[in-house]
DNA sequence: ATGGTTGTTGCACAA
């Protein structure tokens, strides 16, 4: 069995204790981490070598940051797109094969409004990544792409889609990406596993909004079909959201056969 | 509730 997780952190050095924590209890074999705020040089590599696990980290300080961490090998890194698309200001996304899988953690821009031009900047990046695809894998490979998307794929996956009106996260255009890549071969594997289950990733921390149940599903697991026919068990540690000091986000895991 | 909260080489801005 080969446990594969992905989690927003919202900054790994305010929430390095409950990370640790977190993998000493639930064992994943390979963890992505998203917002992880930091620059390569601050990035606690030997805090995961402590509890049995190589990392890589792709990050620039303030903001955004993501990192690979496995004990189950990091081969043949990419930090942001391959080959010669054009690269990213931001550090959004690496890249390395983990396990046999060529596994992406993903930290789409957020979009901030429908009139902002960042909106335009997440469908672009949204674009590159369909291109890095092509360029450093093939969906006949065992490929999985996570991490923090932040669309939500379907109404389901908000808590009231009435609310969002006018909003990102839940547009045609942003959904219309998310159906390219999967046009491309992967799949959203915690919806495979639970097609009729109304489940968040995120919830706001404003207005008690995870106590209310007010969230969304926008962190994802992209599977191709090889990985996806392998996986047993899966599910969003919403658990992980509840006490002092937590990340606004909640990990996502997949259990895959070996 | 055009509100609310959290994080950061913060005192504004991103989420």
């Amino acid at each position: 069995m080969i446990r594969v997780a992905t989690w927003n952190v919202n900054s790994l050095r305010a929430r390095l204790e409950r990370v640790t924590a977190w993998i000493s209890e639930v064992q994943p074999d390979v963890l992505c981490l998203q917002e992880t705020k930091m620059a390569d040089d601050a990035f606690p590599a030997l805090d995961f070598e402590a509890l049995g696990y190589e990392s890589i980290h792709y990050g620039q300080g303030r903001w955004n940051g993501v990192a690979i961490i496995s004990k189950v090998g990091i081969e043949n890194p990419v930090a942001n797109f391959a080959g010669d698309i054009e690269p990213d200001p931001d550090a959004r996304i690496l890249t390395a094969t983990c396990g046999g899988i060529r596994v992406s953690s993903v930290y789409v821009p957020n979009g901030r409004a429908i009139d902002d031009p960042h909106y335009e900047y997440k469908l672009s990046w949204l674009d590159r990544l369909r291109e890095h695809l092509d360029i450093d894998t093939d969906p006949s490979a065992d490929v999985i792409v996570t991490g923090d998307f932040n669309i939500a794929p379907a109404d389901i996956d908000v808590y009231d889609i009435n609310k969002l009106a006018m909003s990102t996260h839940i547009t045609p255009s942003e959904r219309e990406r998310l159906a390219v890549l999967e046009s491309w071969g992967l799949v959203d594997m915690i919806r495979a596993q639970h097609p009729e289950d109304k489940i968040f990733s995120w919830w706001d921390y404003r207005s008690g909004d995870f106590h209310m149940g007010r969230g969304l599903r926008i962190d994802l697991v992209l599977g191709s079909a090889s990985v996806v026919s392998r996986c047993r068990w899966s599910t969003i540690d919403r658990n992980a959201r509840k006490g002092p000091s937590p990340s606004d986000h909640a990990p996502v895991l997949v259990d895959l056969d070996s």
